[in-house]
DNA sequence: ATATATAATTAGACTTACCTAATCTTTTTT
DNA sequence: AAAAAAGATTAGGTAAGTCTAATTATATAT
């Protein structure tokens, strides 16, 4: 009853897509999210549903069923568990990992998933701040706000991303913004709601004007 | 210019059997190794000698070219460092790891195999004593013995198997015979050509008899 | 040296995962 | 409420990798 690569992609697409749209689904949104035309999704879908992995009518948006999402879980906890490893072991950058834990994330044994959560010691969290589903697929929500959502004076911790892109990952780099730094909002400007903070890292403060969208995209607790 | 699994794992194939029939492989052994039928080699020979992969002429046997070598020792020098990595850090034992190497093989990252090799302090040799190719495919072939093959009284070491099976190697475990280990040659029994042997380990010294079939599947320096 | 056995290839078909073009459905606009 | 736009599906086709059945080529044995 195992899943091919092509069909675990699908419902980690369906899966992160579902947390936008929770009401389901589309078949053009699928399509964008992995680079595949339309008809090709709608066959697809038409076989996800035979197996029970999604619910599924003509013409409506999908959903996962609990069997679908199951997988889904466990694919997204082996792509996190793999690139905790990667940052942590194989000295990789966070905006490096992606595309290998995309590929090693389908690798088929479940005892070398149980020695790799092991080895990391069962981390919660990925190199991105994203949470990792435990072994029987449950998975710790908290709902944060970004960064744009803080208000003047506030004092916030940095914990997550939204935009997962290199481009991105390595613009906070060069601003020496990173998980756990503290993040100061002294001014907001109203004219293009770009923010006046000041990051601080043990010791260092630097006072910094963070773009709207950068705000956008900044995970806070 | 890459290759799909498919024709990586074709490739290998080839490698392996070279080795044994130097003068060319057929297609019926590429089809037993493999677990495919004739006619399906018989296409992917096609194919690959398009690629210039390897030499091939209908009904004649097959060999690997330059290129088709080098792609066939990546994909073994990956195998045998993903091996040796489960051994070392995951304690996955010598008979566990075949299967997860053979998927760790296929992963697509230069960078990944150098960060590996790195980690593993560059080996030379995997958990069976088989010899690592380096990232520029030069591998040391040494000419071993294998046990059948050592006289009376000698004394040796045992560098490596030829019979890679879980069940072998398991076998090896429960008679704790292991890589490194130094065997004593105590007596030929002419009748059944089986050893008497003494096998020494740190301070443990203990008499066995190993049948033939054993003895030609254990490689020894 | 011919007959037979073995090995390899060709022919035709299937499955998975993709595509384009055409045809519905549904939603939005006017 | 009808027309237009957007979205989804159906129809038919392609490539990779597999198969079985039939044919052809080579090797072996009398």
């Amino acid at each position: 009853m195992d899943q091919s690569l092509t069909e675990e992609n699908y419902l980690k697409a369906i899966y992160s897509l579902s947390r936008v749209q929770p009401k389901g689904v589309s078949t053009k949104s699928i399509g964008l999210a992995l680079a595949i035309k339309p008809p090709t999704v709608s066959d697809m879908l038409k076989k996800l549903s035979d197996k029970k992995l999604i619910q599924y009518a003509p013409y409506k948006g999908v959903l996962l069923t609990k069997s679908g999402e199951k997988i889904a879980l466990k694919v997204i906890r082996k792509h996190r568990l793999w690139e905790t490893f990667l940052v942590e072991h194989f000295n990789f950058k966070w905006d490096e990992v992606h595309d290998i834990a995309e590929q090693l994330e389908h690798i088929k044994s479940p005892e070398l998933v149980q020695r790799l959560d092991e080895y990391l010691d069962f981390p919660e969290h990925d190199p991105h701040g994203d949470p990792i589903p435990d072994k029987d697929g449950n998975i710790k929500i908290r709902h944060k706000r970004t960064l744009d959502q803080v208000t003047e004076n506030e004092r916030v911790i940095m914990v997550g991303v939204k935009d997962h892109t290199s481009e991105f990952l390595k613009y906070l780099d060069s601003i020496e913004v990173k998980l756990g730094s503290e993040i100061l909002v002294n001014q907001i400007i109203e004219y293009d709601k770009s923010f006046l903070v000041e990051i601080r890292e043990e010791k260092k403060k630097t006072k910094r004007s963070l773009s709207f969208l950068v705000c956008k995209n900044i995970l806070v607790s």
